[in-house]
DNA sequence: CAATCGACTTAACGGCGTTAAGTTAACGGC
DNA sequence: GCCGTTAACTTAACGCCGTTAAGTCGATTG
């Protein structure tokens, strides 16, 4: 069998180090720190034995990521347990739960949503469809309860995925600190808090709630000045 | 001097030989497929002539994008410039066209957000700040004029910026094609139609004109239920 | 007991970014 | 007119990368 100095290892119990070891230094140092060798080294075989395993490098971290995600879907199912259904405060709560769990886990997401790659992995092969089977029930069912306006359900869906995703890779881009942006606003620093600060601007419009008839016909006015 | 076989070169011109390479081959082949030795190959030198010239391949791309985005500034002024001073025209504006440059000019964006790099190139380095002080002035100008309910401009602007982003993001995610999400929606299957979708969401709010008084409070019953 | 096969190993290839050291042509001062 | 300096390159090489080829070796099986 395999193991020499690792007595006790069984059939299965490399594939899995190989795994685990790469889960660690995706997370420490990224995809740029994740080599065949260094893996290899942590597991303390050499790195062509991983190719016994995984076709090749791009299949290992699929895997990972994979694996990344598997907690995914019971985040964002735990959290909307705790709002009732039909509830726009339950559909907030899977956008909060897909933010800070991309935040705990970034690197994965940084892998996902990796810009550079020319076959991106299947983005919809993740559990849920990525949160979007989930966040598109909580839609539907906050519009047939009447707390939230009737329309496409994906149009919403979109829209709410693009702004809560938005968020998430500015301040993945910035790396979390020593982005200015954040700073700009007084209140509202950290990319959650920021999330929070926006429920405002996503139930009522940019128009307002009160000015919301009016602010419609002045914006109109304004446009045909020009 | 230096050319032997180019025989016109002056001083100057491998300089820009080279950044005009590295453009062209980041926009064929992407990241990975700009390397020294592609782009040296390009310009007719050795892969080590372009170090006298750039520090390294950090340096020689960063440069290529902030050429790139030269023309970024310029573009979203004149989209602004087609409405009027305080319009929410002006504001949509911005966004149309800062996701109309970044789909016709991704590979540039591909860059500046990828999530990968352990030092980003500083986004805020961008000229206007990557359009953030433009989208701000649109901003402050709408609310001043009553075309927009008046908060925290630097809420409102990252709000706006994170929904446009997103979906930029998303789309270049998913390749711009082949993404199922887009064609979720009936209506509205390029990025450009959702964007436009999203109008009356970002406008009214998910709780709808008519219905946002009376949404909000049963959303708020609806929380309280559980 | 021999053949097979899974689970590895070492050696090597081509490509990458980058460094070191050498070459060559132009130029400025004496 | 020569000479040291310097800019603008060159070739060679290093160490890392993903990956392939070929070999080893113990356990399993006919």
């Amino acid at each position: 069998m395999a193991g020499r100095e690792n007595a006790g290892s069984r059939s299965g119990d490399v594939e899995r180090a190989i795994l685990e070891a790469a889960r660690d230094l995706l997370a420490e140092k990224g995809l740029q720190g994740l080599s065949m060798r260094t893996v290899a080294e942590r597991v303390g075989v050499s790195a062509t034995a991983i190719y016994h395993y995984f076709e090749n490098k791009e299949e290992l971290v699929e895997r990972v990521v994979q694996q990344g995600f598997l907690r995914f879907g019971e985040y964002i199912e735990q959290a909307m347990r705790a709002h009732s259904r039909g509830s726009l405060e339950r559909v907030r709560a899977v956008g909060e739960a897909y933010l800070q769990f991309a935040l705990e886990n970034h690197a994965y997401f940084r892998v996902l949503f990796n810009l550079q790659r020319p076959h991106p992995h299947a983005i919809e092969d993740l559990p849920e469809g990525g949160g979007y089977g989930l966040l598109r029930q909580a839609v539907v069912d906050a519009m047939d309860s009447g707390a939230m306006r009737t329309v496409d359900p994906d149009l919403m869906v979109m829209y709410l995925w693009s702004l809560t995703h938005g968020l998430l890779m500015i301040s993945l881009a910035c790396q979390l600190e020593h982005c200015p942006e954040f700073r700009a606003t007084p209140e509202a620093r950290t990319p959650l808090e920021m999330f929070h600060a926006f429920g405002p601007l996503v139930r009522e419009g940019v128009l307002g709630a009160a000015a919301a008839t009016a602010g419609a016909a002045a914006s109109d006015r304004a446009a045909g000045e020009e």
